[in-house]
DNA sequence: AATATATATTCTCATATGGGAATATGTCAA
DNA sequence: TTGACATATTCCCATATGAGAATATATATT
């Protein structure tokens, strides 16, 4: 069995970079994709592909108007990706706080835990 | 050009359903091979190759203990992939809103813009 | 209609899967 | 050492890219 589709859901769609920097790009205001073809410096039918993909999985949407055909990003299917990640904050917060008391020991090996100053 | 490795970074290596139930159940406590393929049922030489791909990234640890290899997800890199989403927390947010705010515009008719009830 | 501009699609190709089966490697126990 | 158990690796194969080039389609303009 190959790979999932990258059209499977968002989070294949988002596998590849070029697609989530179409995303940024297209988060505050829709643009046609002669845009992003010139801001990410991609090919035309390149930029297309990867739109098709992005709105077969419902992260895009597109309104002609005239030849253009403007593409917004829509954020919502991002929402489960960011809830699954969520999950793990916990963790790496954790790691993050060892790592803060080590730095602590090593700055003041301390007796009973007196607060120093920072540098 | 294909498309990127798994172990070209989090993003790809979380593409990937099994990879990801993976890294949820030795999120907790770090557990043997074999409870992965009981617990999820599926073949041992494929949650190896899983493993590999995510070791490969960072995203889980593995120690040796007698004829057991014990794996422990490593949170840490998925850090990345909240904050992107992260970023697009507002946008959702937004539309949200707008659902609520319709769905309150339904249950109690503005006084100034005369809404229609929907057939 | 003819032309120009903006997008989308098609074709080819090198490459990376992921699963299944078979096999190799590692480690403990007798 | 031999045998058993736990993991890892290798081979084979059907499938899905993503980039590039060429071409098709859609729409506006003259």
């Amino acid at each position: 069995m190959p790979r999932a589709s990258t059209t499977s859901d968002a989070f294949n769609a988002v596998a590849e970079l070029r697609r989530r920097q179409i995303l940024v790009f297209l988060a505050d205001q829709e643009r046609p994709v002669g845009d992003i073809v010139v801001h990410l410096k991609m090919r035309q039918p390149s930029a297309s592909k990867h739109l098709r993909v992005l709105h077969r999985v419902g992260l895009v949407r597109a309104r002609r108007k005239g030849r253009l055909v403007f593409y917004r990003t829509n954020a919502a299917p991002l929402r489960h990706l960011h809830e699954w990640t969520q999950y793990f904050e916990r963790f790496w917060s954790r790691q993050l706080l060892r790592i803060q008391d080590r730095a602590e020991a090593q700055a003041h090996p301390s007796p009973k835990t007196f607060e120093q100053e920072k540098p």
